[in-house]
DNA sequence: TTCAGCAAACTAAACGATTCATCAGGGGCT
DNA sequence: AGCCCCTGATGAATCGTTTAGTTTGCTGAA
């Protein structure tokens, strides 16, 4: 069992003969410390490999410079680029973070929270699970005076800063792009009308129609209800086999597009031939589906830097967050699916 | 600002009129305290909604009940299922987890390591960067007895416990597999000979053709250097140049697998009629590309959840993880781009 | 010469919980 | 009655660092 005691503040002042508070002052560089003590302890604790004791650190300042993180699932490309994002926007500033996950169930979330809490992080980020409709868990944390940043799904009503994808210009641009393409009569396979993401994402597709002078029919805009390849498979056949099929889809995601190429590629309908399809969302994987599937990137990384560097501002300030949205602006990648000329 | 503060275990001593040590005990259901008394304490702790001080808790005991995880790549179906496992294995036992990423730089690792030291993590698991060649850095750790986990990819020489795919066994099935379904001139797009996996993979599939009574050749194994998606469409067109082309090709990676599809498709040749394709990690695209792919499944949430658990079992013991190796078993998903029959 | 003023160092308290060593009091035993 | 032992409670030390408050000693001006 090795367990190298490490060397600690008090024998630093032994051996120099000094006190452990001027030891503790010259590590730190505080005020009323001569050069010439400071440049003393800092060799001896460079020599010594002194490396302060965080736990005792933490402990004395209140602080742990420790973020937490929850998603409600990990193993998911937007997450985990988020994620990504998040640490290296913390390790930039010296923090370290926690993550955690929900499983998209609130009891998980409130156990998140809660372990949060008890790990004594300074703040935390959160996207919201499904199941998630009131934010009571959240205030616990907030009423310690810990800041709360909330991203992608968030609840409006909480008053705490907010990191959002710019999902109705994402659509816009999406179906604009479909439209200068030389597409018509686009269809949308939208999601739940209670999900914010959804509605804005309607509300782009919309406009951008409007914009273009096109008519926006009942039709063409599908609910689907748990966001599945299979849902994609099945709606494009409902809208395939409407008396005036459309001849390009804006799905809500990319999974929903990868069902949709599915039955059109089954059908033998010539994607981008003669039916355009855009996605949302990115994944890797529409990289190589064939054809590779044109979408609307969110920018993950760029979501979870700014989430950690708004949390990490408002705990520098010491001010407890302000209740601001910021919105994180989408990139479309142009891929073959829905490039005609 | 609110800060409500949070009672302590002096309030309940002093409002109780008992000592702050009875009241400590009373709520760690130490020996040598009356059973009415430990129900006063609970009862006032409970009423008043008393959470220890985790800090001071941590700072005394020495102790965080928190776990570092240290993987190269966030965003990745492996990792971020990795990390998923040990998260769960993590909470089922009360621990919290420290995420980072190295990038595949050893620069990071060092970092990263050192972060883990800083915020007195109690253990970590770590699957190595590429660049890393010696463990010096988490040497450091195992001195100060915390005791360290690898997985994945790990440094043999490094005394500590470690967790692998078992590759040999994944290639052996798979191959084997191939042979069953009727195939006889088997490729293998395999990787450096300097990683484990590569080496293990190779073996696997030597072993497996040598058992059903089929010859290796030579030119029928292939180095990629990046293992990348252009490597695997590169070299299946140099292997289908051949004089004898292969009528499978086993791949080192999903990623591999996808190139080698795309160029046969190009060209087409009909997978799995003509030839027949096996990947190997089970990435999610496996399922979303045409024909979907074969592939070898790592079980990475298994393999986190298992590193996970030694981590923990050895601390519980407090004996620093024997040098043990544990093969986390595989799963042959057999998908269309393998199936003839 | 004396003392205000200041820099540099020191002492000690504090953070909140745990735990070792101690103590009071009561019951049982001789 | 005197002694021991046991139970239940207490006091105080401790972990390593920070920091408010104080002291020391020196310089330079009155």
């Amino acid at each position: 069992m090795p367990d190298k005691k490490r060397i600690t503040l008090k024998d630093i002042a032994k051996d120099l003969g000094i006190s452990v508070s001027t030891a503790s002052r010259a590590l730190n560089s505080y005020s009323g410390i001569s050069d010439d003590t400071i440049k003393l302890v800092k060799d001896y604790a460079e020599k010594h490999n002194y490396v302060p004791n965080t736990m005792a650190v933490n402990f004395r300042k209140n602080k742990t410079l420790t973020l937490g993180l929850i998603v409600p699932e990990l193993v998911h490309y937007f997450f985990s680029s988020v994620i990504s994002g998040a640490l290296a926007e913390a390790k930039k500033r010296g923090y370290t973070v926690l993550v955690s996950q929900t499983e998209e169930l609130l009891k998980n979330e409130i156990y998140a929270a809660r372990t949060m809490i008890a790990s004594s992080v300074d703040g935390i980020m959160i996207s919201l699970s499904n199941e998630t409709k009131d934010g009571d868990h959240l205030k616990e944390l907030l009423e310690e005076g810990r800041p709360v940043v909330q991203f992608d799904k968030v609840l409006d009503d909480l008053p705490t800063a907010k990191v959002i994808v710019d999902d109705f210009n994402g659509a816009y641009n999406a179906v604009t792009h479909l439209i200068n393409q030389g597409y018509q009569s686009i269809a949308h396979l939208n999601g739940h009308q209670d999900v914010n993401n959804s509605v804005e994402r309607l509300r782009g597709y919309k406009q951008a129609l409007t914009d273009a002078g096109l008519e926006t029919k009942d039709e063409y805009i599908i609910h689907c209800h748990d966001i599945s390849e299979q849902e994609g498979y099945d709606f494009t056949k409902d809208l395939m086999q409407l008396p005036d099929p459309p001849d390009a889809i804006f799905c809500i995601t990319d999974l929903v597009a990868m069902g949709s190429m599915k039955f059109l590629k089954e059908k033998e309908v010539k994607i981008p031939d003669q039916v355009g399809i855009v996605g949302f969302s990115n994944w890797d994987m529409a990289n190589f589906v064939t054809p590779t599937l044109s979408s609307v990137d969110q920018q993950a990384f760029k979501m979870g830097e700014k989430a950690c560097q708004i949390l990490i501002d408002t705990l520098k300030t010491g001010e407890l967050g302000k209740d601001e949205t910021h919105l994180i602006p989408t990139e479309l990648i142009v891929r073959q699916s829905s490039k005609r000329d």
